[in-house]
RNA sequence: GGCCCCAUCGUCUAGUGGCCCAGGAUGUCACCCUUUCAAGGUGAAGACACGGGUUCGAGUCCCGUUGGGGCUACCA
């Protein structure tokens, strides 16, 4: 078995994109077969310079190697669609020689005049074979005055093209509508249609799996391979990530936009910046338009592997289920371990400014790992943890349910000179001593435990308060809670 | 407009004629646990688009309607 994963350099990797290379890579993985990447870049207006690589490097950072590929090679190269244009060039005269193709020297405008006039009339538009039926003299006259020709298909005027697609069975299309669709373009590039085919031919591919927008070209390259008089590969129709509001496809959108005030991703790239972890983002892909026989949803790519089969594969378009990427992402967040997650982190930590002291990061890892569904959620619930300073928080913030300023006023100097005694901060000691403070005072621990936490980090939602004052030291401790106390005096 | 594809809870899905007055997951809500938030546990609400057939029997097969999506380039 050999697929391959076919994008064009012409930016950034969406989602969409990388979820067709992923079901192919866990279909190669699956049957122990062979993975291919190649760059089709046969559209030399539409390059973008640096895609290839960042095509590249989201496929390695995803997890999905390539067995050949324009960087790792192979027996089948090159692997780069504009560097194989001989080959294409030739292939697409023989067909003419064959009669399966034959030169069109329409200039655009002509091709755009006639689409308007069919248009006018009602009639579906398309090219009207103006050049399939040239006699010699008058294809030599314009090969010597003319512009330089594209090349077209020859395609049959009457019947049917029934073709075979994995997920959907037999398709049926009347060539009647089918177009004589260009195969060499003038500047001697192939388009898509001839150049996919010669490649897949070549390089053996066994299987074309790719996005259903392709659907209905499916008859041209069945045509194609006939043609040829080659042997046509599997082919397999992906349904489409369709958009958030379930109105069109999602690769249609670019990069960052809103949708209800909410932020859609939509590239590779994008996934990574928002602290999703490529593992879960993975398994996340795998549960669209595919399911496990078990119907786990949260399983390690190995599973997948072991399990992928076509005919699991839904045919129905689907809506991207963002929600289940953060609790997919929450799970697997979980599932590292301590210093991997410590590993993840640490850039973020730097990224956002604040003093990275590493002792104190392993520390307060074991405390967030539950809490996290993204790696960002670190930095905004723990961020504290390393700043020498805090934002001094609001009395009403430290002033809790049931509770006036004065009462918290005493509560907090009450708790400030127990913990005045210690020089280091024991947890659980320190627990035990609160919890009967409070009750002494006459007040629920929550009451105190509250004021305290938002003393000590500036925040009402917090880690386990007694865990935080270890880490944070008592010296900490009394500094923050000494501000408060000062917030509170100003306020009675 | 034409052609093609698709159609189960809000969303992702299981379901290949009787095991389904439709199961799971997520999200939502409630309760439990609990120092906040999570995590974990328990529970609730929530769907076979509609209409015809076929059949002893249809979510499952066929036809139509409706809805959604895709394609309609010398882009892929």
């Amino acid at each position: 078995m050999r697929v391959r994963f076919a994008p064009s350099p012409t930016g950034p990797l969406h989602i969409g994109g990388l979820r067709t290379a992923l079901f192919n890579w866990l279909f190669a993985r699956h049957h122990g077969g062979h993975f291919i990447l190649r760059l089709e870049d046969t559209d030399q207006r539409r390059l973008v310079s640096g895609s290839a690589e960042h095509i590249m490097s989201m496929l390695r950072h995803y997890g999905l190697d390539y067995d050949e590929g324009p960087d790792t090679g192979g027996t089948f190269g090159p692997y780069v669609q504009s560097e194989r244009r001989e080959r294409h060039f030739r292939r697409a005269h023989w067909l003419v020689q064959q009669g399966a193709a034959y030169p069109c020297y329409c200039s655009a405008e002509r091709l755009a005049a006639v689409n308007a006039e069919k248009r006018s009339r009602g009639q579906p538009s398309g090219y009207d074979r103006h050049c399939r039926e040239l006699s010699q003299s008058q294809r030599a006259a314009l090969e010597a005055t003319g512009p330089r020709p594209v090349i077209r298909f020859r395609m049959p005027l009457e019947g049917q093209t029934s073709v075979q697609d994995a997920i959907r069975g037999e398709l049926h299309f009347d060539n009647a509508r089918l177009q004589d669709a260009v195969l060499l373009k003038s500047d001697g590039f192939p388009t898509y249609h001839l150049a996919h085919l010669v490649d897949d031919h070549d390089m053996q591919i066994s299987h074309v799996m790719r996005s259903s927008e392709w659907l209905p070209s499916l008859p041209l390259h069945w045509q194609l391979w006939q043609a040829f008089g080659q042997e046509r590969p599997v082919y397999v129709h992906l349904p489409v990530l369709l958009n958030p509001n379930g109105k069109g496809k999602l690769s249609k959108r670019h990069a960052g936009f809103t949708q209800n005030g909410k932020q859609v991703l939509v590239l590779a790239q994008e996934f990574i910046d928002a602290g999703y972890l490529p593992e879960a983002v993975r398994n996340f892909l795998t549960n669209i338009g595919w399911s496990m026989p078990d119907e786990r949803e949260f399983f390690p790519v190995e599973a997948a592997i072991e399990d992928f089969e076509l005919r699991r594969v839904n045919p129905a378009d689907s809506v991207f289920p963002v929600e289940k990427l953060d609790w997919l992402n929450g799970m697997w967040i979980r599932e590292l371990s301590l210093k991997d997650l410590a590993d993840r982190v640490r850039p973020l930590v730097l990224e956002a400014g604040l003093e990275l002291d590493d002792a104190r990061l392993r520390k307060v890892i074991p405390l967030m790992r539950e809490r996290m569904r993204s790696l960002h959620d670190f930095v905004a619930m723990a961020g504290f943890f390393f700043r020498d300073r805090i934002d001094d928080p609001e009395a009403e913030a430290i002033i809790q349910r049931r509770m006036d300023a004065a009462g918290t006023l005493r509560a907090l100097q009450a708790a400030r000179q127990r913990l005045g005694r210690h020089d280091r901060v024991d947890c659980a000691a320190l627990e035990a001593e609160m919890r009967a403070l409070a009750q002494e005072l006459g007040i629920k621990v929550g009451q105190l435990f509250g004021s305290l936490r938002v003393a000590v980090t500036g925040q009402r939602v917090s880690p386990p308060l007694f865990e935080t004052m270890e880490i944070l030291g008592p010296e900490t401790c009394r500094e923050r809670i000494d501000r408060a106390i000062v917030t509170l005096q100003r306020q009675a």
